[in-house]
DNA sequence: AGTAGAGGCGTTTTT
DNA sequence: CGCCTCTACT
């Protein structure tokens, strides 16, 4: 196999026998050749591609690992490799096992407004948190299942005076998973190591398959994704672990960048290969890259360096406020098209988080400007896709309490709340289903409202005739049943009536159109069920499925996307907006101290080492803080830079976000004594 | 049972 | 400022 392409650094790991070794690979230093490469070298040496595992943390980067297996390998080779999310690994590994822990294989996966409404009833039931806090005692439980320990023990449950009895509703709450027979995000990690701590056989077999285990970004594993691995890993503990501690952006979900740190304390006589050199960014970006990272203590020190030339300093451009920053930044573009003649697509714009994405959609829409946006609001969002996708649901799972809660009266059928309630208390009084419930009582004289019994009757009826045709069809018929079953519901009058604005009420059903539209692009050769069962698992692991995305062939279009998503791309000419302390490092991790900071330092480079030849960041003075508006100091990390790296001709000297912080809280105190009087 | 209006809440990042 | 929820009304 021919490695003469690579540098000696990423030969090296490339060509590594059998054992484990870490790969610290500094950004844009090619971590994705590299694996890819052993892919194709282990099979090259004789390794069937059924034992190579290879797991990323997004569906994005999946997808491109799969595109770039397939150029160095033959595709039928490349299909051949395990290749997947952690999530989607889950998943795997608990359809084929969840029988141990006594659920049903055909398990539904909650989404976070499924989570939700579990919580909320739970709260209820446990009567506490009258007002919405569920989602911070989920953000308690998810921390919780993630760091593999129980609730009590976390000190954000102790101290959280919103949650007194957090153990108590961590345990109501996986009841109530398991009544569903459901489960959540982070159960498909958690539910297979269970499964492997219990069943070693099992998961003996499961090393016996994968016996080599490749994992992208390791920097951001948590304890369970740690832990599940050492479990599938076995003697001699072929793992190879390919990340950067400096691009550890995901401790808000558990991920502990200790462990690439530490990684050769846990798998003993760990080969290490450092890839430093970088094939992606101009010195200058780099330079500034540097200097930002260096501020953080507790890092691998490395320092990337390029054969590139410097090219054009960053620059860095102030606005009064959020929106001329938006237009500013669409500005720089149009000129840029023209003047240099760059497609759009050469461009990204990154913020920190999704609400700056609103200012620079609307600057870009009026200057005509083409864009994509990464992440963000999903398709998947939108009440109607929801109600479409429950009846989907309900097909494969006939169990899905929360599916069928959903659409028992979408389209109205005359089952209200009244009723409903009703068959709650009978379903908890029994300890029966509550789906069970609802067909017994149709045969119930007054147990549910007569003018309804008919409509659910139907609604059964076509589950029913669904369900069976899904049973034996073949997979190109998937559509046309999703299809009879959304006419037979009379789906398309109910959208469209929900909604009085005839156009908004079109798109609303455009929308399900295309949802049941790209039920055709799974049909493969495969049962229709088995089919459906892959498509509705792909929408629910894969939130990225914005609606737009799927006509992002054609036209090339600016990229708009959070620092978070853009990790892993790059991009000619990147704009870095918003600056500004608060916005970034964003106000909520400034609370938690220096660990917050220094994350946010993080998040900052990742961001900037997105760009290959052009880096501009901007900030604004303005902020406008619901309504009204307040001076917003530059963002701290800017003044960590040495003079010399940035070009300052269009960023006007500040006072330092020192002095402006001290100046605000005058400010704040002098309002305060106003107010008191 | 379904609808319209008025409060109340809250706003990081993602699989 | 906008979304969602609860409540009172038809």
């Amino acid at each position: 196999m021919d490695l003469s392409t690579l540098n000696p650094q990423q030969a090296r790991a490339v060509r590594h026998g059998e054992g484990p070794i870490l790969v610290l690979a500094g950004a844009g230093s090619g971590k994705t050749r590299v694996i890819t490469t052993r892919i194709a070298y282990l099979i090259s040496r004789g390794v069937a591609p059924e034992n190579i595992l290879g797991v990323t943390f997004t569906n994005k980067a999946a997808a491109e690992m799969r595109e770039r297996v397939g150029h160095v390998v033959p595709r039928d080779v490349a299909k051949r490799v395990n290749l997947g999310t952690f999530h989607a690994l889950g998943v795997r590994l608990l359809r084929a096992e969840i029988g141990h822990l006594g659920f049903d294989p055909r398990f539904t996966i909650l989404d976070e407004a499924d989570k939700r409404r579990v919580m909320r009833d739970v709260l209820k039931e446990l009567r506490l948190g009258a007002d919405r806090s569920e989602q911070r005692v989920l953000a308690i439980v998810s921390k919780a299942k993630n760091a593999r320990t129980s609730p009590a023990r976390l000190p954000e449950a102790k101290y959280n005076p919103e949650m007194p009895r957090a153990q108590k509703v961590f345990d109501l709450y996986n009841r109530q998973l398991r009544n569903l027979n459901a489960v959540d995000f982070d159960d498909l990690l958690l539910l297979p190591t269970r499964i492997f701590d219990e069943r070693p056989d099992v998961r003996d077999a499961y090393r016996e398959r994968f016996r080599y285990v490749l994992v992208d970004e390791y920097q951001d594993t948590n304890p369970i994704q740690m832990h599940l691995l050492s479990q599938l890993v076995g003697p001699p503990y072929n793992l190879m672990a390919v990340g950067d501690d400096d691009q550890s952006i995901y401790g808000f979900r558990g991920a502990v960048a200790d462990n690439i740190l530490r990684f050769g304390d846990h798998y003993p006589g760990t080969t290490v290969v450092a890839l430093e050199q970088n094939y992606r960014s101009v010195g200058a970006v780099l330079d500034l890259a540097n200097a930002v990272i260096a501020k953080n203590t507790a890092r691998h020190p490395k320092r990337l360096w390029s054969q590139y030339d410097s090219g054009e300093p960053v620059r860095l451009v102030e606005y009064d406020d959020e929106h001329a920053e938006a237009e500013g930044i669409a500005e720089l573009i149009v000129r840029t098209v023209r003047d240099e003649g760059r497609a759009y697509d050469a461009f990204a714009i990154l913020y920190r988080s999704n609400g700056q994405a609103a200012s620079l959609e609307e600057a870009l829409r009026q200057q005509s400007v083409p864009y994509r946006m990464l992440g963000g609001q999903s398709l998947f969002d939108r009440k109607e896709i929801k109600d479409t996708l429950a009846y989907l649901r309900l097909l494969l799972n006939s169990r899905d309490e929360l599916s069928l809660r959903r659409v028992i009266n979408f389209p109205p059928r005359g089952v209200g709340v009244m009723t409903l309630s009703r068959l709650d208390e009978r379903a908890k009084e029994q300890g029966r289903r509550f789906g069970d419930v609802v067909f017994e009582a149709l045969d119930e004289p007054g147990a549910i409202e007569p003018k309804a019994v008919d409509k659910v009757r139907e609604l059964f009826r076509l589950l029913d005739t669904a369900r069976t045709r899904l049973r034996t069809a073949p997979g190109h018929d998937l559509s046309e049943i999703a299809r009879d079953l959304v006419k037979g519901l009379r789906l398309e009058e109910a959208v469209r009536s929900a909604e009085k604005n005839p156009n908004i009420a079109r798109i609303r059903w455009q929308g399900v159109e295309e949802l049941l539209d790209r039920l055709d692009t799974f049909a493969a050769s495969r049962s229709a069920w088995a089919a459906l069962d892959d498509y509705v698992q792909i929408v629910t692991l894969d939130t990225s499925n914005t609606g737009r995305e799927r006509d992002e062939e054609g036209e090339p279009r600016v990229t708009l996307a959070t620092m978070h998503s853009s990790k892993g791309l790059e991009f000619p000419i990147v704009y870095l907006c918003g600056l500004n302390d608060g916005v970034l490092p964003h106000e909520n991790a400034l609370d938690e101290g220096s660990s917050g900071v220094a994350e946010e330092r993080r998040l900052f480079y990742v961001g900037v080492t997105r760009a290959r030849e052009r880096l501009t960041l901007t900030r604004y003075r303005l902020r406008e803080v619901r309504g009204s508006r307040e001076r917003c100091p530059q963002s701290r990390f800017l003044e960590d830079i040495p003079p010399g790296l940035l070009d300052l001709s269009d960023a006007p000297a500040v006072a330092s976000a020192e002095e402006q912080r001290a100046t605000n809280a005058m400010n704040f105190a002098r309002m305060r004594a106003l107010l008191d009087d």
